[in-house]
DNA sequence: CTGAAAGCGCTAACAA
DNA sequence: TTGTTAGCGCTTTCAG
């Protein structure tokens, strides 16, 4: 059905070896050939079979993007930005979505790494161990997990933890509550670290309420636990758990802000529709995208070179209050 | 790095031909030489090298899919849907995220469709000529979309539409508002078809209020003229457009139900979430993702068979009506 | 039931 | 600057 490169260069007079140049290193050949060769290429509406190309070069022109969930919000949006920048490359993207199970990702790892040049394990589920031995067959970059010394786009979660907390002592909150993900969630882990520094480093009390599912039925189970901690504030692991939250307390009478104060974590785009809007930290989750495949990019590139190419990106987030909340506590 | 089948060959003492054949067509070696196989290949840790099978068979074992937004709920839904089947048959899913850009989808669809045995297609934006076009060089399953007689999967949108007027009616609404999607959505323009019948079936009076963008802030943009019709009801194209008008509507401090009854299009899990939570058309997004990647497989197989294969499936909604909903008009 | 040989579409030495 | 040759990893005749 679709012209081979024979084709072209019968039509074009030519051996194959110049079409293929003439298309892929343009300045070895003649710009007569190479006209008659272009020419020839349109009229057939001929492009060079990936498959067969990859199958010499060694390279697919392929990337595969592995994820927990697309269903929350969190992921579409790196999903865009990893696409966004693939397309420049003219890279086409597998996406895989491993339903929040450890089990399903490293098998579709290991189905993906055949196919494409290289991966982004984003807020991978996997253990270190696992990570560490797919990264040793494959070139892999991390999206939102640090993994000994892979490279990885991560946020500085830390620094998110600090001005969410800043932001709740200006308004006077001296006890908050803090609303874990996933136990083996690394971000968690790193959101909770941070927190627990913040608040000490600021002065402020903090109870942790634990390990909730990362989405709207985590943020409804966790609610009456935090109420009961009897925090004036409360900061979530993302923002599907505040929305849940939000529900619940509503549920319970509770008015959001003036008798509690939630913060989630992402600023999904739901954050600013939920009523009232939550205040959140904003990640930078296009650009993270974008970042995880242009390091993807130069590891590919420097891939013989036993120079250290830059290995690490980490991208701040920035609060975003909304109108209606942040009120001080009673 | 990785094994080849010359490796697994040597290893089992056998020839590349039976190693390929107890792999593939495992019937036709004997039980020992077979197990031998098996084993050596399992020992080296050997995966078939996808590209170069598919030079030779013309399948490439992926598959592409092709959507508007996947900002929008709905269609992680139907990406999980897909893969779901998708994985079972043991291919690779290709996304992409066209921004409902129509150009960007044909540009897409034309760099994907060299490497994947088949396209899905889901709420193609493309016009009917272009899409025809593209049927012509590729197996493709539309899903959300009818042009011509091209294999599809979509939602009875005018049962679905059917449902909802009943609802109304039920509650005493004689006067509705529709708040249609994009100008050229098939889907828009089928929901706009089944309504008007319906509302025409059913003796109630309807309100057309005109193309808004099928996301939050159409929503927003409609809500003033949906109060302006003086209709006690409205339905949108879609959920996301429905919770747009709710926070509209909010804002100016007109109460839903009591005032003004809306029901969206999708039952996308915001839809839940909302409060008051919305009443809405449950589209079943994942079993469409399903049926579509099923469609592709019963086509690839009847590729060269004359026979006709079952090329269309009509699949209905239903109508979720939430707590808090519902109130009759004043 | 198994092996040898050919070749899918392409690129990369190597010559000319 | 161009053509010839070889071969990527695999499947598939065609013999045996």
């Amino acid at each position: 059905m679709a012209a081979t490169i024979r084709d072209v260069a019968r039509l074009a007079g030519v051996s194959t070896s110049t079409v293929s140049r003439a298309l892929s290193v343009p300045d070895l050949v003649n710009p007569a050939t190479r006209a008659k060769v272009r020419s020839a290429a349109d009229s057939l509406d001929y492009a060079p079979n990936k498959a067969a190309r990859g199958l010499i070069t060694g390279r697919t022109g392929n990337l595969g993007l592995v994820l927990p969930d697309l269903a929350n919000p969190f992921f579409p949006s790196v999903v865009k930005g990893v696409q966004a920048r693939a397309r420049a490359a003219d890279l086409a993207v597998f996406v895989a979505d491993t339903d929040e199970d450890v089990a399903a990702e490293t098998g579709l790892v290991r189905a993906l790494a055949q196919q494409v040049d290289g991966l982004v394990l984003c807020s991978p589920r996997a253990g270190a161990d696992e990570l560490a031995k797919i990264a040793a067959d494959t070139t892999v970059v991390l999206l939102n997990r640090l993994v000994d010394d892979l490279p990885a786009v991560v946020f500085d979660h830390a620094d998110g933890m600090r001005q969410a907390v800043a932001h709740l002592v200006a308004l006077g909150h001296r006890r908050i509550a803090w609303v874990s993900g996933p136990a083996a969630s690394w971000s968690s882990e790193q959101r909770g670290q941070g927190l627990a520094q913040a608040a000490a480093d600021q002065g402020v009390e903090l109870v942790e309420v634990g390990h909730f599912p990362p989405h709207y039925d985590g943020g409804m189970a966790a609610a009456d636990q935090v109420v009961a901690t009897g925090a004036t504030a409360v900061i979530t692991y993302n923002d599907l758990v505040a929305i849940g939250l939000l529900a619940r307390l509503h549920g319970r009478g509770i008015a959001v802000p003036d008798e509690l104060s939630v913060v989630g974590i992402d600023d999904i785009a739901m954050a600013a529709m939920a009523r009232p809007a939550l205040t959140t930290i904003r990640l930078p989750k296009e650009r993270a995208g974008r970042l995880a495949v242009e390091l993807l990019l130069t590891l590919l590139d420097h891939a013989t070179a036993a120079d250290e190419p830059p290995v690490r990106r980490v991208l701040r987030g920035d609060l975003m209050v909304r109108a209606s909340t942040g009120v001080p506590p009673r």
